[in-house]
DNA sequence: CTGCATCCTCCTGGATACTG
DNA sequence: CAGTATCCAGGAGGATGCAG
């Protein structure tokens, strides 16, 4: 098929709206206040309940409950009860889970590198407009 | 100084909440509803306010100001306005915005990649809601 | 200790109408 | 065409109290 140059109002979209769609998603789940942390907090192993609450300052019980539900429904953590009294609830990363690190630290990464340079346009905008 | 095995009630924390800070300050920023999608639309060049209205399905005008408003702020993208008739005011990505699509990229690949195991853990887990 | 239910507040984001 | 202002509904998330 031969291929003219007609009607190229538009360049080629290599970034359609339609492939980031994932993207958009997975940034609805793990997009929230507490999951990356969450998740963070059991790279190195499994934690109780109580120790998350600890460890994840400033996150109610309810957001916390919330927050290991969400990201359980989604296969990204697994819950195990054991009934001893009090009772004992532990939760840890899955394969899955564990392999959501990677992007996340390289997203982590770029946060540290270039936050310097983020607040530093962040203070000159607002000087602009306070300045106008 | 000797270090000795005393009082190691917790392991060393690799992952602080205090560490992950940055990382939940930037996904405070991009985790929004469209701050992800309106830098990937801008990665091939510079768009017209409008093209990137039609370009990004869904979003409203008031969103897509509100959104690069933000984004203009933290330095990753510029505004340029030409004053004629109409009037014209082209969007593009500064090298800090560019270099935001690394990690953002590799996220993608990860949504990509996992979208269905995500996808199939959630329907399980929803099944052994109803069936319980 | 872990978790659920309730209430309440604030922010996000959509719809609409109006300016330059 | 680009942007602002206003109004409004819905969800996110905190505080508290109760249950197993």
């Amino acid at each position: 098929m031969a291929v003219s140059s007609l009607h190229v109002t538009k360049p080629t979209p290599v970034h359609s709206a339609e492939s980031c769609r994932p993207v958009t998603e997975i940034l609805a789940r793990i997009g929230d206040k507490w999951s990356v942390l969450v998740v963070m907090m059991l790279s190195e192993g499994p934690r109780r309940f109580s120790e998350l609450r600890r460890m994840i300052d400033g996150i109610s019980q309810r957001m916390l409950t919330l927050t290991l539900r969400g990201l359980e429904r989604d296969g990204l953590v697994t819950r195990t009860v054991t009934p001893s009294i009090p009772p004992r609830v532990d939760y840890e990363l899955t394969t899955l889970g564990r392999s959501l690190r990677e992007p996340v630290t390289a997203l982590g990464r770029w946060a540290i590198d270039n936050r310097p340079a983020m607040l530093k346009a962040r203070a000159a905008y607002d000087a602009a407009q306070d300045g106008d």
